[in-house]
DNA sequence: CTGTTTCCTGAGAGAACCCTGAGAAAACAC
DNA sequence: GTGTTTTCTCAGGGTTCTCTCAGGAAACAG
């Protein structure tokens, strides 16, 4: 523990599908967030008086109370709460604009967690300055700044492609920690992907032709568990 | 913290529709202003009151005592309060005219939040010179102004429509920051636009030809995540 | 050393994404 | 009302990205 200031920000998750929920929390815990999750929105409504969380993911699209009704009812009570929406694709996102044009945001179904995480962690940012300038992140001398989605490495800056740059941020956000293929496919490819973990190693290699090009090696293969991303031993 | 003049202005919405006070709260809130609301005449002249806004946002079409009503009590009070009014379209627009003559300004619904802010900071600007020559925006070369609403590149007046000012200004008040097409459509677009995204790729090629064609180009694609707006890199 | 497993990477098909011209519809000016 | 400007829709086509597959390289076990 670093000061009594190092917070734990605490997270609720709404969705009525028990899945969505499970997916969700663990990735969220993983993360060290403080989850709780409710099933419906009364109970949401119940768990944010006893929890009392900074950030709600809430599911619009719930029987008895939706989600807009939650968020909505939130604000009557005079709470800046800040909401992550979650709507199917199909949606007609019209309602969902005029919800989420304050520091708020949605993102439709099926995500990425990693996506998901990030979205969060950009709210947060917002309302908690104290995580202020989160948004970049550093290992040995590759930066990656999520506001600007620029990367750069000992001067050069790297053009990624969207997906390459999710697992980068992935690698990095976890850096010197070994993320195994599977792990690293949940975070960053939508949780419904079918395709086969061979993906994985094609943007490792993908992201290795980029950025270790440009100096000593910082993504590295633990064969038999995964990947990680670190300053190499000298 | 800054200094203790580091002042939040303080704004009180009213309007009758939830919907609407929901929307420009959220909006203003997350542009840092310290944010109250009232749904009636009555409720807003007593607010006016206790909360001691510097600006009100003010619907006129309102039942019981309305917008104009407020608004002349609230002068008679001696009350130098900067009001934004606001109306629906089809309004006979003479009577708020009359109203506006002062520091004050009008707005049709449905409007664009970006519009709203930048009208509230255009107002707030006349009234408080501390937060002046914050209507001019420059990136490279680019240069806009709030106030004159001049877009000028290397010499060149550049004609721009309204919608393309706005467009622009929401780049450049972002400036460096990758935002999704979704993100400006919400900002820029009115509240209740319903169309496609598709829009926003219409009118950034719209600013591309007649802004990118006078120097290096500074709006930028990030595929699959949006646009932004940057000098850019030699 | 040999066989086995794991990983790397080139090639390519299909999909997704973006740009832009053309024109209909709406707003505006006179 | 007429003509002009602006806003918005639509669709074609070019470009880039995503993902699959398969052969070969590297690491490991015995």
């Amino acid at each position: 523990m670093i000061t009594a200031t190092e917070t734990t920000a605490r997270i609720l998750v709404v969705d009525d599908e028990q899945s969505i929920t499970d997916l969700i929390a663990m990735a969220l815990r993983y993360e060290h967030f403080a989850v709780q999750v409710a099933h419906s929105g009364r109970e949401a409504l119940d768990m944010v008086e006893t929890f009392s969380p900074d950030l709600v993911v809430l599911d619009i699209m719930m029987p008895g109370i939706d989600g807009f009704e939650v968020a909505r009812r939130l604000r009557n009570g005079g709470s800046s709460l800040s909401v992550l929406f979650l709507t199917a694709r199909d949606a007609t996102d019209d309602k969902v604009r005029g919800l989420t044009l304050g520091g708020d945001d949605y993102m439709t179904k099926p995500f990425s967690v990693e996506e998901l995480v990030a979205r969060i962690r950009a709210i947060l940012r917002r309302v908690q300055p104290a995580e202020a300038a989160m948004g970049r992140m550093v290992v040995a001398d590759l930066q990656l700044d999520e506001d600007t989605h620029e990367v750069r490495r000992a001067g050069h800056d790297i053009e990624l492609t969207a997906t390459e740059f999710k697992l980068l941020r992935y690698l990095m956000l976890n850096a010197r920690r070994v993320l195994s293929k599977d792990q690293i496919l949940d975070h960053v490819w939508n949780y419904d992907f079918g395709g086969n973990a061979n993906i994985v190693e094609t943007y490792v290699s993908y992201l290795r032709r980029k950025i270790d090009s440009l100096g000593p090696p910082l993504i590295q293969t633990v064969r038999g568990v995964g990947y990680t991303i670190r300053t190499p031993r000298d």
